[in-house]
DNA sequence: AGCACGCCGACT
DNA sequence: GTCGGCGTGCTC
């Protein structure tokens, strides 16, 4: 084996490895991290492959291993490989995935002076040019992107590549340092035999050197190094003290690499597995038997929905499921939205299986994902928790893959390549491993719940509701007519029937949660007089006004304004705001309701690592009566006091142009009526809407799944959306709207051709049209998409220019 | 993504 | 001539 196939981390090598010779006194493995030099450049690489011969003539030589353990299994590269091929990603972008947190690492350019300089034609060299000179000048050498800061880009690279032409100039490369390290901690401990210590600690006492003598006595007691900063801590001892005995010879002080640990257990304690229902149990029993042929090796993939209501002990099963796993030796992932990643989550995992926990988090420091990472490679855990990214830890034997409220977009990585659905993803891990999949919701994704009808998954109902008190009534929920609340001369957010059950609410000192899907305190502003709307520069849509700071903010790029003082058009200054957000919703509500706490939880109010949960803590502890919110009120926890839900406005939704926005809905509004009543109290919820008759807005206040699923695929089966076909979404983004829109044309073009040159029947091309949100960081968006049967086939053999982002099974077409 | 190379108009 | 601007092609 004198070639490795690699895959290297440029942007260029698209789905391909590339062939290197390996030198032989080079001991390359499979899944291993290597150094390649790549044109001019040194890249990062991942071996894929070993072999005879070479794929091309001419190859160039594998620099280094980065480590010498392989980074990716086999398995995982088979993951990456299929994750490349079926989403049309990057081949490097798709083991990215897989790889430690903080190993990628970008190659820094450096421009030097050339000693010899020929001084004599420095007149004939432009502005630029001489200044570049000039400010290598002064150091030696430069960092390219520093210069390029004061210059600009383009003038930059420009003059560099004359002045490297002429010989004056010189390019070098260096990498960028290693963003993560091992964290070392001082550790003290005896140098002594105990006896002898023990003889020193009497001499220093003589010699009245207590503090010596209290750390020599402390040093004696421990079995093994400890930590110095705790010792100095809880002996109250000082570096000098410590010193002194290390000079002496009785003690030493050495660096211990130590892990930096994101669970802390001194308030988790040992929780034992609950007795299930029976429901439970038979939910419980078929994973457990499904574990158990597995590991006799004879059933083909298994994949279970768990459908059950909230609060109807779901992870009660998820935690007995994987128990049974860890039994017969393997491990588990658990996927949860990133919203529910709370420590109450955690801690439900953490308490069940001590010390055995590994969580994945975004919000961890580089550090702590780093170390949790290798620990999780190392096999000191049985289960690891965390969002859609925790399906690429590297655990050796996968038993079981548990992904808890499954019908979540988030497991959909919609903004960056690979766009991968996390569902999907564990489907082909579970396949590649032999593991069971455990998909839980209590409003499954249509198409989830139409493979479980059909057999494709084995669907496991919870029917009751157990949790916190046995039986507890989903809560009554009451639709209102705003169009009847208009006829009765009622203008304000709150129709008469919600205004009484929030003041009732209050009085009874329970707590109330009001739903809003739209932050910011109006939706747009606009003049009285030229009916003039304030739009964002760059992106196609309207400014949104924030009470909070007041300004003017897009809710697409973040762009911020002052509320200009008159029209930009006619310059009247009547100007009107309009729309409502959870802002003015939060405003509205203070006026209305003076004698009730408010507390506003939406993405604007939440900036820190722990505000969620600050937030959450603050209203659980009854310091607020009123809690207004955007989704993240949807997703919160048991809140046991709450009694009352008011959907202010149900139709925010609704009307996108969406083939999703009625399931969209439904799982919304299922989700925060559900929040109602989990306590014993029991509990009741309002919605608002103008479109009071809407199957999604009926089929959530009756807790009906089945009779929105029932709707909802009928829609699907006559218009041929998925589950019946399968979609991709083709974007094409441009500064200039003209060019954006030929290039779709043309693309369709190229398309159909190679439709019909291949034979493909079934195959529907919507568009090109302007995208929903038409331009979008001051680029222009126009869209194609795909519908058939097998869409992503046709496109793996066609070539996409710049600019065209490419959605296998889209999960929104915004 | 970078970077080299090559062609074309503007200007000393 | 020469410089800068811009499109094209290449990286095992």
């Amino acid at each position: 084996m004198r070639y490795a196939e690699v895959s290297v981390s440029s942007p260029i090598a698209q789905q391909q490895t590339f062939s290197y010779f390996i030198p032989p006194e080079l001991n390359v493995n499979i899944g291993q991290a290597v150094w390649v030099p790549f044109g001019n450049k040194l890249l990062q690489g991942i071996v894929l492959k070993l072999g005879q011969y070479p794929s091309v003539e001419k190859t160039r030589e594998i620099i280094d291993v980065i480590e010498s353990r392989p980074l990716l299994s086999r398995i995982q590269i088979l993951l990456a490989q299929w994750i490349s091929e079926y989403y049309l990603s990057p081949l490097f972008n798709a083991v990215a995935l897989m790889l430690p947190p903080g190993f990628e690492r970008k190659v820094i350019t450096f421009i030097s002076e050339v000693k010899i300089t020929t001084q004599c034609d420095l007149s004939s060299l432009s502005q630029e040019q001489k200044q570049v000179l000039e400010l290598i000048g002064q150091r030696g050498v430069i960092n390219l992107s520093q210069l390029e800061k004061v210059l600009g880009k383009k003038k930059t690279q420009a003059a560099i590549t004359r002045l490297v032409g002429k010989g004056l100039v010189n390019r070098s490369y260096e990498l960028e340092p290693i963003r993560v390290k091992p964290k070392y901690e001082l550790y003290i401990s005896l140098a002594v035999k105990t006896d002898k210590a023990q003889q020193e600690t009497e001499k220093l006492l003589k010699k009245r050197a207590n503090k010596q003598a209290t750390l020599l006595n402390y040093l004696v007691q421990q079995p093994s190094p400890v930590s110095w900063m705790e010792a100095r801590k809880s002996i109250n001892s000082s570096k000098a003290t410590a010193d002194a005995l290390v000079n002496k010879g009785f003690a030493k002080i050495q660096q211990i690499e130590v892990k930096r640990e994101p669970i802390s257990y001194e308030k988790i304690f040992f929780s034992e597995p609950l007795k299930l229902t029976d429901s439970q149990r038979s939910a419980f029993q078929a994973i457990q038997s499904s574990l158990q042929e597995r590991k006799t090796g004879q059933a083909s993939s298994k994949i279970f929905l768990l459908h059950g209501v909230t609060g109807s002990g779901k992870t009660e099963v998820y935690l007995q499921a994987l128990a049974e796993a860890i039994k017969q030796g393997k491990q588990g992932i658990v996927l949860v939205p990133e919203i529910a990643l709370t420590p109450q989550t955690i801690e439900r995992f953490a308490s069940r299986f001590p010390h055995k926990v590994a969580v994945l988090h975004s919000k961890l420091t580089l550090g702590e994902q780093f170390d949790e990472w290798q620990r999780i490679r190392d096999g000191e855990f049985d289960v690891v928790i965390g969002p859609r990214s925790a399906i690429f830890a590297p655990l050796s034997d996968l038993g079981i893959i548990i992904i808890d409220e499954e019908h979540e977009w988030n497991y959909k990585q919609s903004d960056t390549s690979p766009r991968y659905h996390t569902r999907d993803v564990a489907i082909k891990l579970a396949e590649l491993t032999g593991a069971v999949v455990v998909l839980g919701s209590a409003t499954p994704d249509v198409e989830t719940y139409y493979h479980a009808q059909r057999g494709d998954y084995h669907l496991l109902q919870l029917s009751e509701r157990v949790t916190p008190s046995e039986g507890a009534p989903l809560p009554k929920v009451e639709i209102i007519d705003l169009k009847d609340e208009l006829k009765a001369g009622n203008m304000s957010f709150f129709s008469r029937s919600l205004l009484q059950e929030i003041s009732k609410t209050v009085v009874r000192r329970e707590q109330a949660i009001l739903f809003l899907n739209r932050r910011g305190a109006a939706s747009f502003i606009q003049c009285r007089n030229c009916g003039f709307v304030l739009r964002c520069r760059r992106c196609e849509v309207t400014l949104n006004y924030h009470y909070a700071e007041n300004i003017l903010v897009c809710h697409q790029c973040n762009y911020k304004m002052p509320i200009p003082r008159v029209c930009p058009q006619c310059q009247s200054p009547r100007i009107k705001f309009l729309g409502i957000g959870t802002q003015k919703l939060e405003q509205e509500a203070g006026n209305t309701f003076p004698q009730a706490r408010l507390l506003r939880w939406d993405s604007d109010s939440t900036g820190g690592k722990n505000s969620n949960q600050e937030i959450l803590d603050k209203f659980r502890d009854h310091e607020a009566d009123i809690i207004i919110g955007t989704q993240m009120v949807a997703k919160g926890l048991d809140l046991p006091l709450v009694t009352l839900v008011g959907v202010v406005s149900a139709d925010t939704s609704i009307n996108l142009p969406d083939f999703r926005a009625g399931e969209r809905t439904f799982q919304l509004l299922s989700q925060v009526v559900g929040r109602a009543g989990r306590g014993t109290s029991g509990g009741q919820a309002i919605i608002q809407t103008y479109s009071p008759e809407h199957y999604a807005i009926q089929a959530a206040a009756k807790h009906d799944y089945a009779c929105f699923y029932e709707k909802e695929i009928t829609y699907r089966r006559q218009l041929q959306n998925p589950p019946f076909s399968r979609l991709v979404c083709l974007t094409y983004n441009h500064t200039n709207d003209i060019l954006c829109q030929r290039e779709s044309e043309r693309m369709r073009c190229l398309i159909i051709e190679e439709r019909d040159s291949q034979g493909i029947a079934n195959l529907n091309i919507i568009g090109p049209a302007p995208a929903f949100i038409h331009r979008r960081r001051g680029r222009f968006r126009w869209q194609l998409i795909l519908r058939g049967e097998e869409p992503s086939a046709l496109l793996s053999k066609m070539l996409f220019p710049r600019g065209w982002t490419i959605d296998i099974d889209p999960v929104n077409l915004l």
